[in-house]
DNA sequence: AAGCGATATGTTTGTGTTGACACAACCTTT
DNA sequence: AAAGGTTGTGTCAACACAAACATATCGCTT
C-alpha cells in the first residue's frame, strides 16, 4: 500500500438512462480494427478472434444502438468488405478521446491519494 | 449519440506492476459490508449472496495482497465476529476517495465531450 | 453437556459466456 | 461455371464463475 508499485486501471463505458449497457472498451477496440483492416474477418484475425464471435458482438451493439454501425457488402472483388458508418466513427473518436482524457486524470488522483 | 441521455460508468482496480490485479469494487463492497456487520455472514446476507461466496472471494484477496484482512474469531458469545484489520480499514477509505474523485471528474469530462 | 451462531472448507450443481465447427448466400474474377 | 474470400447464422462443446449443499470446528452461554 505504501510503495507506488501500485497501478490504476479502469475500464469505462457508456449505458442510456434505462441503465442498460451500449459500448464500451471492447466494442471500440472492434470497430477500430475493421476500420484498419476494411473486413470483419480481417479485423477478428488481428485481435486473434474468431470471425463468428466478432460477428455476434457487432449484432449486439448494432441491436442496442440501434442505428447500424457497419456498411457491410459481400461478394466482389475481394470476397466483401465492411466500412465504418460515419456515426460509427464519431462513436470511436469520442470514447478514446474520453477514455485518455479520464486515464491521464486517474493517475494524477491516484498519485495524489496513495502518497 | 447527440443527445444527453448519455451516462458514463466506470470500474476501477488496482493491479501490482506485474499486471497481476489486487482488488476493486467488488472486494470493497464486501470489506464495507464486514465492517459494517461485524461478521462475515451477516455482511454476505446484506449483500445477498453467501457465505461460502464470500469466504472465498476473501481468501483470494488476502492470498493477493499478502497481508490478513480480518481479524477473525469463532465460536464466543455472538458465535463469532470477524474486524477489518487496520490495513483493510486504509484500503477501503482510500479505495473510495479515489472512486469518488474519479467519478466526479469522468462527469466533467464525459459533459464536456458529448456536448 | 447441549445448543447456538459464526468461521472454515470440500463437493456438487447450475448458468452464462466464449470458441470451434459447419454450412449457406453472395459477387467478382478467371 | 468453378473458385475464392467474405458476410450471415445455427449449433454444440468447453470453460469459468456463481450458487447451493453438506459438514466440521470452535467457544461462550445456559
Amino acid at each position: 500500500m505504501e510503495k507506488q508499485n501500485l497501478k490504476i486501471r479502469m475500464r469505462i463505458w457508456l449505458e442510456c438512462e434505462t441503465g442498460e449497457t451500449l459500448f464500451g472498451e471492447g466494442q471500440i477496440t472492434i470497430l477500430e480494427a475493421i476500420e484498419k483492416k476494411g473486413s470483419i474477418n480481417a479485423a477478428a484475425k488481428s485481435l486473434g478472434m474468431g470471425y463468428r464471435s466478432m460477428w455476434g458482438r457487432l449484432k449486439k451493439i448494432e441491436q442496442r444502438i440501434g442505428t447500424p454501425l457497419l456498411i457491410r457488402r459481400k461478394g466482389g472483388i475481394s470476397g466483401g468488405e465492411s466500412v465504418l458508418t460515419p456515426e460509427a466513427k464519431r462513436m470511436v473518436e469520442k470514447f478514446r478521446q474520453l477514455q485518455q482524457n479520464l486515464h491521464e486524470t486517474a493517475e494524477k488522483i491516484c498519485f495524489n491519494i496513495f502518497s
